[in-house]
DNA sequence: GAACAATGTTAACAATGTCAACATTAAAGA
DNA sequence: TCTTTAATGTTGACATTGTTAACATTGTTC
């Protein structure tokens, strides 16, 4: 287990900050955010009570920082789903693309709920610089994209990340609560949220 | 203080499980859902360290029941908005409705952040029978009326509420963490946002 | 090689969730 | 009315956790 080894001494651990954090995500992924916490992420790394204290000012900053590894996780997730689009038309490309990243959002919230549930938690409490990719950058390069092609007006490039966040995100929220019925109508939903984003963007 | 008294006897409190919400609902919304403990309601309430554990199983379902509470305000705060519209053209009324009742839900997320926070955090494990009248009913009930007064199509009807309260809860959750800018810029986009709502519905 | 910074450990305290045992009151049935 | 019982509240106790202070070990720098 990576967690657990103490490099290059026994005495030293040598990556425990990150250590803790990949205990942390693992944590609240099967456990829920609740179970976080810091004595007990840092025995299962293998270190004493207190020695994430070395680290993390307190709690908070550590909840923070899972929460920006969630987010990280994310932007990767919509980046490999942007990544395997087979499609040659530019404009088809640049469609699909802001498709298949607001899909893997909602993917994500459906898949990992206390993933997302941390990763949009009010978490800059201990201000933190934005990650890179996230899923807010993505968002935008996919709408760049579409003003580039002409698919999308001035105005809508404006405007068009509040949109399609707040529909893609709310949605994305509740279907992670599962207040949108069984799985299988959650897909459905989805295509309709998602082609209702397209349709907000007036794509000539 | 009526979170104070003990009535009818001094032994007995006599309507400490509604103290003991309404003191939740105040504490998390000036101190965040984190410090919402059981003992410390139990004695700021007036009672002893362990008196919660008579109504509520445990902290879990003490959240729950503040998190419904806090929707039951939502509600209560939407209809408020409702009620307050002066406006005789049956179409435009039914319009501005579901107007308000998507500002005021942005507006609670924006001034209440906390009470939003765990209005939508995850509840739904004690389970918990619809308030009543819920955000999601009062929603429903102005895409009735639009139906109603065929401003929309049965189509949108049907997929409305999910578009909808997509949006509005989306960019409520945002603006309540200020990932939206300053208030006057998420005043601008909350505009932004129900408009786009409306044309969504594809009004008629 | 010595001084210093970084990292880790141990011990301790307060706050909290929770349970068990007990006390008091209200409610219901004889 | 009186007794029994359920509902409600209290006290004491224990385990877990966040956090700090004091100390120990290791890596780094001059």
């Amino acid at each position: 287990m990576s967690t657990l080894k103490k490099s290059p001494t026994e005495f030293h651990h040598g990556e425990l900050r990150e250590s803790l954090i990949t205990a942390g995500i693992k944590q609240v992924e099967s456990h829920g955010l609740n179970s976080l916490s810091l004595r007990q992420l840092s025995i299962v790394t293998g270190v004493s009570q207190t020695a994430a204290y070395r680290h993390f000012e307190d709690l908070e900053h550590l909840k923070a920082e899972v929460s920006k590894a969630s987010r990280e996780i994310l932007g990767k997730m919509m980046l490999a789903r942007i990544a395997r689009i087979d499609e040659s038309d530019p404009r088809k490309l640049a469609i699909a693309r802001l498709w298949e990243a607001g899909d893997a959002y909602i993917e994500f919230g459906m898949r990992r709920p206390n993933l997302f549930e941390i990763a949009f938690i009010s978490y800059d409490s201990p201000k933190l610089k934005p990650e890179d990719p996230s899923p807010w950058g993505i968002l935008n390069s996919c709408l760049d994209e579409l003003y580039e092609k002409k698919l999308i007006s001035a105005e809508t490039r404006k405007d068009g990340p509040l949109i399609a966040w707040s529909m893609v995100h709310g949605f994305a929220g509740l279907a992670s609560q599962r207040f949108t019925g069984t799985v299988r109508e959650t897909k459905l939903s989805a295509e309709i949220v998602l082609n209702s984003v397209l349709r907000s963007l007036k794509i000539r």
